[in-house]
DNA sequence: AACTCATGCGAAT
DNA sequence: TTCGCCTGAGTTT
């Protein structure tokens, strides 16, 4: 489930976790296991989100630097005593023990997990575009590379570089609502509408934070369970067949090399 | 048991 | 533009 929420609630939940404490870390599976052994019993000084990126700043002055891709999870355990790995673990994070229980915190699948010295994050940050999760990010930065650009924003909204931290559902969801047509360029979309679209963006990626779910569509429109959604259920236009506000059929363009949901009605030429 | 699919992304073509 | 990689859950044989 990782775009940008996803990275952003990890980092609240292992800073309350782990952070300040000192921590095992190692790699069950065996393919991390050099860069788990140099951080290895020192403290947890940080957990650091950015776009869809995920850092940890440990007392040795190395960052662990993590990528989910399309398949990475972590998973947290609390129990008396530390579990056995289940499945494939590149990384496992421990603390606790002794009068408190164990919290194991077990990094599955991920396309990149490594310790590198803080120029890497430095490198990694520079290419990326503002975060609309991040205090410091900068909308103007984004909004004028759209406003500049020929490409199709259903592209310029995958870019990293322009926007760090949106993936293929809050591309699609953010373009209903703001009525956008996902082909359109860049340089064709009136500025007012691509600070509108920032601003959708925020407001999805900050729910989607908070609830730790993907669910887009206004609760006016739909009274939603409390619990894991199925695909489609709770968004516009996302893995949908039909429009939830118009029920026209809702098309897919492969933009960014990926399938863009929307509707030819709601979201017009 | 086999097969399909996924909210990602960089390298190869 | 396509391919390959990383893993597990859900669906189909």
């Amino acid at each position: 489930m990782p775009e940008g929420h996803t990275i952003h609630r990890l980092a609240k939940d292992q800073t309350r976790l782990l952070v300040g404490r000192t921590v095992r870390v190692t790699s069950p599976q065996g393919r991390f296991a050099d860069g788990a052994a140099r951080i290895d019993g020192t403290v947890l000084e940080s957990v650091e989100a950015y776009g869809k990126h995920l850092f940890h700043w440990w007392g040795t002055g190395e960052i662990g630097h993590v990528h989910l891709g399309l398949f990475g999870k972590f998973r947290v355990e609390r129990s008396d005593a530390v579990p056995p790995p289940a499945g494939e673990v590149r990384m496992r994070m421990v603390t606790g023990g002794g009068s408190e229980p164990f919290t194991t915190v077990d990094l599955s699948g991920p396309t990149a997990c490594s310790i590198d010295p803080p120029e890497v994050r430095a490198a990694i940050i520079a290419r990326l575009g503002p975060d609309p999760l991040r205090r410091d990010a900068k909308p103007a930065v984004a909004i004028e590379r759209m406003a500049r650009s020929r490409q199709p924003i259903g592209a310029l909204l995958l870019d990293q570089s322009v926007i760090a931290g949106v993936g293929n559902v809050f591309r699609a969801e953010a373009l209903f609502v703001n009525r956008i047509d996902p082909r359109r360029a860049g340089r064709a979309c009136p500025e007012p509408d691509l600070e509108a679209l920032w601003r959708t963006i925020v407001a999805m990626l900050r729910k989607g934070v908070r609830e730790d779910r993907i669910a887009t569509v206004d609760p006016s429109e739909l009274a939603l369970p409390r619990g894991r959604v199925r695909r489609g259920e709770a968004t516009y236009v996302y893995h949908r067949d039909v429009c939830r506000r118009c029920g026209s059929a809702i098309r897919t363009v492969a933009l960014a090399g990926r399938p863009c949901w929307f509707c030819p009605t709601c979201q017009p030429r």
